[in-house]
DNA sequence: TACATCACG
DNA sequence: GACGTACGTGATGTAC
């Protein structure tokens, strides 16, 4: 805080009054450096400010010492610039602002005009562009002229009138510091960064020349142009080749980085003048965001009414020179909530245009929509629904019809109820939902995003999103389920209005379009307020429980991949299926003829009930066992035990229960499932419904398609690739063997993995003391099962049973196990300790998995906490290699210009439809990213196979 | 709607 | 000494 003024700095003995000023301030460098420095913080109402709480005070802070005739802050415009279009990559793999920053745009945007500022941008330039072209008029016009930016790119500007100041170290760069940095004069700075190219905005420079290369060049040669043409003539051949290889590149890097002066000049000079704030106009600001302690600072806080700070959550200590975070304060009391409802029925385009400007304002919005199914692909648009702030909600009606029992049964015809076109309503909307300073909160975000995404619904992009379902379920997987209305009564303590209560149930329920506006509305509305409120309830505890990169780099980014995946679908051969089906059915009839005529008597094969009678109270077979409800247990496994002991009845019933299996569910329900229009079926993941993080598919699900017997296969064949294309598959090997390597540290089975070995050899080797080449298949088979057993928390009586040894016998193998491999014993035991002493376990990556029934006191139920306990982490940790593979996927495949595309995720495989020119290099992007996706102390392996089918790609 | 069964990892 | 006995899913048919 010296007396770097630049009024004094800047005009050589002049001063503010006698000459004019112009201050100039990179806004984008001020909100990124008061965000990061800052810990979070939110007002009671939820929403995030601790950037605007930054911005505020340093503007403020800067005004009191500095004194300028003029004065703006510059922003970025949220959309594309000129360099853009001539360049697409610039900038572009900038990541999207964090969620909490999106709402804080429109904030500091207002801060800047509380403070009397002049706020500048332009759709078009870049914030950079606007200092220069406002740089050069001033100084036209005999004025001085500071940048408040520690941006290097703004160096080119330095010149006699113009400096920079940097806003951190408070220190004048002119042109000593430009040549100190560039090696080169203010004015040839765009020639230098034009081959040294910049890798953070995407710049591409020439490659190999960095700036003191480029320097040393451009001093030599004058400028850019000068060098190009005397490039030949370079003496090192390096050098020389790089240059006229990529002159052109050099070339269009000068233009990216050059600023456009002359661009235009959004607001007159004039409209620049440094005026005093308004006092009343700053501390209502103030005063809205919880700025205590700043109100004070300014002296503004002399009559105000009595108003709750900021919720502060310092998380670690930081502070900007002269800049104090709020003191923190406790979770706000119950100051009474906005109520839920009345809201709002939107029925004309004037009307929705002020939530829109709302929504813009505090550039927070929850959105819902709805349909008149649950398919996303199929479902109709039937409204929307929009939050702005808590209790303030609307519902848009798109497609309601008349309510049933309106209109007159003998004349007047029922009439629909008052309500805009789709279309008005999407094209008011477009806008606002893909705006990046607006973030869009949704509750199953994948859900919304495909209804409206479809061509018939507008095609609507939604950008930035954020997913309240998500962020509950990546802190508190396991411990509840993650639908809104139970969240709601967990987190707000309000039951919203269900649906079964807006339609009725039953054979009265009728359709959403047939629900009378005012219900609707009431339903409609309040998901949306509910989203809003839960955002604001779950966002701020992600950071605190360590679940925000779960969530930002894997959950959140898994939406767009899945749906992507859903509605790819993948393409079911029908004619097949229905010739499986037949031939199942005639083997079906046969058997069931057989089965009747031992049976004695005919009877419903697919009853277990009157099976069990049959098999146990008639013919009096052996081993039976009563379930809960009384019956006779008639699985699988009881019927195998019966069949080896030579009786034919349970041998054919096996059999037929096999074929009808198959029958009903993959023949028959999947013919069901083919998408007319594409011959696809389309499946839909739930990514909030497992307690491990694994992912789950329903209608159909295609996770459990057939595969193990030979009847299953024939099933796996009917799904195929397009024309031109195969299908290829990609499975990690022995995952979660080897995040039990990892976890335990298990050095023989690290080794193995090191070298390839076949893991269960090595167990079987080193349990039973085999020399490795003596291990024989059943040695193997065993070291197998305990091996899988060991990952599900298996007892020494799962495992006789499974092996068919005596328990005292399966005790001896377990003893041998663990005393091989003490690791995993020890972990096996922390595991348990860990979920009883903390209710949760955690996945190597981080995922926090709630264990139901931990504490509890009856054994049993305890004893299955405790192997859950033990199988989370695993099964979890494979979940998120997997997904983090796949997040991945999308962007390698581009990168190496592939145009696979990825159709399924089977828990530990990727199938993907790939062009037959493409297969190898897909196979190689795929198995990179696959591998490459976590550093474990073991390596990752994927098995890639491909083929005209399902079947064949194993 | 509950249960049993069985398809997958 | 008894208890129960390998984790995680979803779809289907029967019986109530």
């Amino acid at each position: 805080m010296d007396g770097a003024a630049p009024n004094a700095a800047a005009g050589s003995g002049a001063t503010a009054e006698t000459q004019p000023h112009l201050i100039l301030i990179d806004g984008s460098g001020y909100i990124f450096r008061a965000f990061h420095a800052l810990p979070p913080m939110t007002r009671p109402d939820g929403v995030p400010v601790n950037a605007v709480f930054g911005f505020s005070n340093m503007l403020g802070q800067f005004l009191t010492k500095h004194v300028g005739s003029h004065i703006a802050v510059v922003f970025d415009s949220s959309r594309k610039t000129f360099r853009s279009d001539f360049y697409p990559d610039y900038k572009a793999h900038r990541p999207e602002p964090p969620p909490e920053l999106v709402p804080q745009f429109a904030l500091i945007r207002e801060a800047t005009a509380a403070f009397g500022v002049a706020g500048v941008e332009l759709d078009g330039f870049e914030a950079d562009d606007l200092i220069a072209g406002y740089a050069k008029a001033f100084v036209e016009t005999g004025g001085q002229v500071t940048v408040v930016s520690s941006d290097k790119d703004l160096m080119q500007l330095v010149r006699p009138g113009v400096q920079l100041l940097d806003p951190i170290k408070q220190k004048p760069i002119r042109e000593p510091e430009v040549l100190e940095k560039f090696g080169v004069t203010p004015d040839k700075v765009v020639d230098v960064q034009a081959l040294a190219g910049d890798s953070t905005d995407n710049v591409p420079g020439v490659p190999g020349i960095g700036i003191k290369t480029a320097a040393q060049l451009i001093l030599e040669y004058g400028d850019l142009e000068g060098l190009l043409a005397a490039a030949d003539k370079i003496k090192q051949p390096k050098r020389r080749e790089a240059l006229l290889a990529n002159a052109e590149l050099a070339r269009i890097s000068r233009r990216l980085v050059l600023l456009d002066e002359n661009c235009p000049l959004p607001s007159p000079i004039d409209a620049l003048l440094a005026r005093a704030p308004e006092p009343t106009r700053l501390s209502g600001f103030l005063r809205e965001q919880g700025f205590r302690s700043m109100l004070h600072r300014m002296g503004l806080d002399g009559d105000t009414a009595p108003e709750s700070a900021p919720v502060s959550r310092p998380r670690q200590a930081f502070q900007l020179p002269g800049l104090q975070p709020e003191a923190a304060a406790p979770e706000p009391v119950s100051t009474e909530a906005a109520p839920f409802g009345p809201y709002e029925t939107i029925a004309d385009p004037a009307q929705l245009a002020g939530w829109v400007a709302k929504a813009q304002a505090s550039g927070l919005l929850a959105i819902d929509t709805e349909t008149d199914g649950l398919d996303a692909l199929n479902a109709n648009l039937v409204g929307i629904s929009l939050a702005v702030a808590p209790g303030r909600a609307c519902y848009i009606p798109l497609r309601h019809g008349p309510p049933p029992g309106t209109g007159d049964m003998l004349q007047e015809a029922p009439v629909a109820p008052p309500q805009m076109t789709q279309d008005q309503a999407v094209e008011a909307l477009r806008p606002l939902l893909a705006d990046p300073s607006v973030l869009k909160i949704l509750h199953n975000a994948k859900f919304d995003l495909e209804v409206l995404g479809r061509a018939e619904h507008g095609a609507l992009q939604l950008s930035p999103v954020d997913d309240t379902m998500l962020i509950s379920y990546s802190m508190d997987a396991g411990r509840h389920g993650h639908g809104m209305d139970e969240l709601s009564l967990r987190h707000l303590g309000h039951r919203p209005v269900s649906y079964d209560e807006v339609t009725g149930t039953g054979r009265a329920r009728i359709p959403f379009t047939q629900v009378a506006l005012d219900k609707a509305t009431a339903y409609a509305a309040e998901d949306a307020d509910v989203t809003l409120r839960l955002w604001q309830a779950l966002r701020p505890k992600l950071l605190p429980q360590k679940s925000l990169a779960l969530y930002e780099q894997v959950e959140r980014r898994m939406v767009a991949v899945l749906r992507e995946m859903e509605l790819a679908g993948i393409k079911v051969d029908g004619a097949e299926l229905a010739r499986i089906g037949e031939d199942f059915t005639q083997r079906m009839a046969t058997l069931e003829k057989q089965i009747h005529e031992l049976a004695g008597k005919p009877f419903n094969v697919g009853s277990p009930k009157q099976l069990g009678e049959i098999l146990f109270d008639e013919q009096k077979l052996p081993g039976g066992k009563r379930g809960k409800a009384g019956a006779w247990g008639t699985d699988a496994a009881v019927l195998e035990d019966l069949a080896a002991r030579g009786h034919e009845l349970p041998r054919q019933v096996i059999n037929w229960r096999q074929l009808a299996k198959l029958k009903s569910t993959y023949v028959e329900g999947l013919a069901a499932q083919i998408d007319p229009r594409d011959r696809r079926v389309h499946t839909d993941f739930s990514m909030a419904i497992t307690s491990t993080g694994r992912l789950s598919s329903t209608e159909p699900n295609l996770q459990n398609i057939p595969i193990r017997s030979e009847e299953g296969v024939r099933i796996r064949r009917a799904f195929v690739a397009e024309p031109g294309h195969v299908l290829l598959a990609a499975d990690y090997s022995q995952i979660e063997l080897r995040l039990l390597a990892h976890l335990a540290d298990v050095p023989s089975l690290r080794d193995a993995f090191e070298k390839g070995e076949d893991i269960h050899s090595r167990t079987a080797s080193d349990i039973f003391g085999l020399p490795r080449d003596q291990v024989d298949k059943e040695a193997r088979r065993r070291a197998k099962t305990i091996n899988f057993g060991i990952i599900y928390g298996m007892s020494a009586f799962g495992l006789a049973a499974r092996l068919g040894i005596s328990p005292g016998e399966a005790r001896g193998i377990i003893d041998a196990y663990f005393s091989q491999y003490p690791g995993i014993l020890e972990e096996m035991e922390r595991l348990k300790s860990e979920a009883r002493e903390t209710g949760y376990v955690m996945t190597p990556f981080g995922r926090r998995l709630w264990i139901d029934g931990i504490q509890a006191k009856e054994q049993a139920r305890r004893g299955n906490a405790e192997r859950a306990a033990i199988n989370a982490p695993f099964q979890g940790g494979a979940a998120e290699i997997i997904k983090r593979a796949m997040v991945r996927m999308p962007a390698a495949l581009k990168a190496a210009n592939l145009s696979a595309r990825m159709l399924l995720q089977v828990h530990d495989e990727l199938l993907f439809e790939v062009p037959q020119g493409e297969v190898t290099a897909t196979a190689e992007c795929v198995r990179s990213v696959m591998e490459g996706v976590a550093e474990l102390r073991v390596p990752l392996k994927a098995e890639i196979g491909f083929g005209a089918n399902w079947a064949e790609a194993h």
